[in-house]
DNA sequence: AGACAATGTGAGATCGATCTCACACATATT
DNA sequence: AATATGTGTGAGATCGATCTCACATTGTCT
């Protein structure tokens, strides 16, 4: 009952000439008869033929798959980062393994290192960590096309997709000051990631501009999901003098910020003032609506993807980096803030 | 500068013993002398040996990968889905494929096929159509372990976990019949998928039970994506006799028909009340907040993933049929309607 | 002492597709 | 007639890991 898939060996069984034969007529490659040319082709067809990629993959060292290890596929901005990849892939032939590194560097580094074991031809990573890039480092040191995406790496040399996380910061956080706010707080992530540590500085750079004194207690850290940013912002406002004004690094904080806001009975904007950096699906669909800085994510995977197709079809010039820029969106979750 | 990762052969060469011997002292079988796995293994360490998954591969016959085939990864349900099964995979020292059929059946099959070719172990997929499925069968027939999701096809016996679709929907519909409905609209997928013909014949169940004729008009069909579910909000509202209510199938809809609205200026649950199938992060955050039929979505994939591995490690069970209980969550979005 | 296990090791086949090479036969060129 | 060129085909090597088999070398038991 368990038929096995036929191999290039039955098919030339079948149409009765060698293996090498029955590879030309089915590749189109060197001198092959017509008429040798179709026996091959019905066999084949007769047989349902399929050709194992495995086989012809380690023949010629690579597998006609790509990886991808982002954050989180749940995360709405990975998924369509993803999502975008794949289409492009399966236009280009081949097919995409998508692994999570949940923000943890060991799973990233095991995970690339499962992947490479598989011959893979490329990758496109979102680094968990700015700094530790030893992984990363091996790919480019092997040759092996890898495009970053929505974080650098120090020290890789390689293409990489990004936007302008500090300009977009800074905007936001600028039109808070000019806003009159002048308590800011920021709910951010781990500071090891990339986008982290960019936004945190656009948001430094403001205050700065604004003649306004950093203070280490406005500022929130927390992982990057709904649950984790509800209990931060609730710390965060649960203080003797809590900000006036919060800007939250990503989508996922922004909708626990909204929840941590609705529970703490906190009215937006008239108790507090929000500004997320991310667009979302559902920010227009709260009232008020939310103030966000966005960034092209539907450009972004189209943009890796295809930095990494053209690479392995041989481009070889020296890396590219490409970095989109962000938009202030305004909505009406911002209030006017009469200095106390 | 091109490094070419160490294969067996590299190590046994350094270890000064036969490919046997090392693959021997590295994979632990046989017998090898104690002295000889010791130089062996500090080898392979110093060489940084991984061996080549794909070369192992070919010589089993399977690859330690396991494909998924879904709707569209952007859709948070099939996001959820994803990523649990990638979870597990890893902990089963498998890497995830995911491929996106867009609700095409050509591209489900040619997805399906190419992933065959690549002699992946199993399989979970959402097939896009009840009906059409060779495809599939052709899995059973070759015994490739494929379990089904979301979403049942006739005559393939193979395990599946799916949802009380048919209840669910009867539920949110004699709601809205309780609440005084009596013209109640259906936005629903193409037909084709297995999950609206159920949901469609809850709807039209609970109309009958409720003694009300169904009626053609009030039923759009849409493709599953926030923007075309808008437009078919939009026709269906427009009317001379616009439905007083409205169901619909998933939460890209439901997201869809709030948009409609609110460009129709139709205030939920003034003017049309509202129930979706599938809870959704934002469901709480709108005013009113939605009432849903939800779905317990953090189980699914991982049932799924655990019936895979089930076959994958050599259970050969009769196919096992999950069906997990759906549950109206009454929130804001209905409100009465007094009989016209 | 001779037979028989237990323990280690290597040579070579295998998985399936591809590619180089050598060989066959035709036709064309001097 | 002898050499070149063009066509068409098959044998066998190759990719890397694994596994069967055969062959050693010990030690143990009658």
């Amino acid at each position: 009952m368990v038929r096995k898939p036929a191999t290039l060996k039955d098919v030339a069984a079948l149409a009765d000439v060698s293996r090498a034969t029955a590879a030309r007529a089915l590749n189109s490659y060197g001198y092959v008869g017509d008429e040798t040319a179709q026996k091959v082709q019905a066999a084949a067809e007769k047989l349902g033929y399929r050709g194992n990629r495995l086989a012809q993959a380690l023949r010629n060292g690579q597998l006609p798959i790509v990886g991808c290890i982002l954050g989180d596929i749940q995360n709405p901005f990975f998924a369509r980062i993803a999502h975008d990849i794949e289409v492009l892939a399966r236009e280009c032939g081949h097919n995409l393994v998508i692994g999570s590194s949940e923000e943890e560097l060991g799973q990233e580094i095991s995970l690339l290192a499962s992947l490479r074991s598989l011959s893979i031809r490329g990758f496109v990573v979102a680094p968990t960590s700015a700094d530790n890039n030893a992984h990363l480092q091996g790919l480019i040191a092997e040759n092996v096309p890898l495009v970053l995406i929505d974080r650098v790496a120090e020290d890789v040399e390689s293409d990489h997709v990004v936007v302008d996380n500090e300009g977009g910061a800074r905007k936001a956080v600028e039109y808070l000051i000019a806003m009159g706010h002048r308590r800011i707080g920021l709910l951010q992530d781990d500071m090891r990631i990339f986008t982290s540590r960019e936004r945190m500085t656009g948001y430094r750079t403001a205050l700065a501009a604004g003649g306004i004194e950093p203070d280490d207690r406005l500022i929130a850290v927390s992982q990057s999901t709904v649950e984790h940013a509800v209990d931060a912002t609730i710390r965060l406002f649960s203080q003797k003098m809590p900000p006036t004004a919060l800007f939250t690094v990503d989508s996922l904080m922004t909708q626990g910020a909204l929840l941590a806001f609705r529970s703490m009975g906190i009215s937006i904007p008239h108790d507090a003032s929000l500004i997320g950096f991310d667009d979302f699906n559902l920010a227009t669909f709260t009232d008020p609506q939310i103030t966000v800085v966005s960034q092209p994510v539907s450009e972004i995977g189209r943009a890796a993807a295809r930095l990494l197709f053209d690479r392995l079809s041989g481009k070889s010039d020296p890396p590219q980096k490409i970095r989109f820029e962000t938009k202030l969106i305004v909505r009406g979750s911002v209030s006017r803030h009469s200095a106390g």
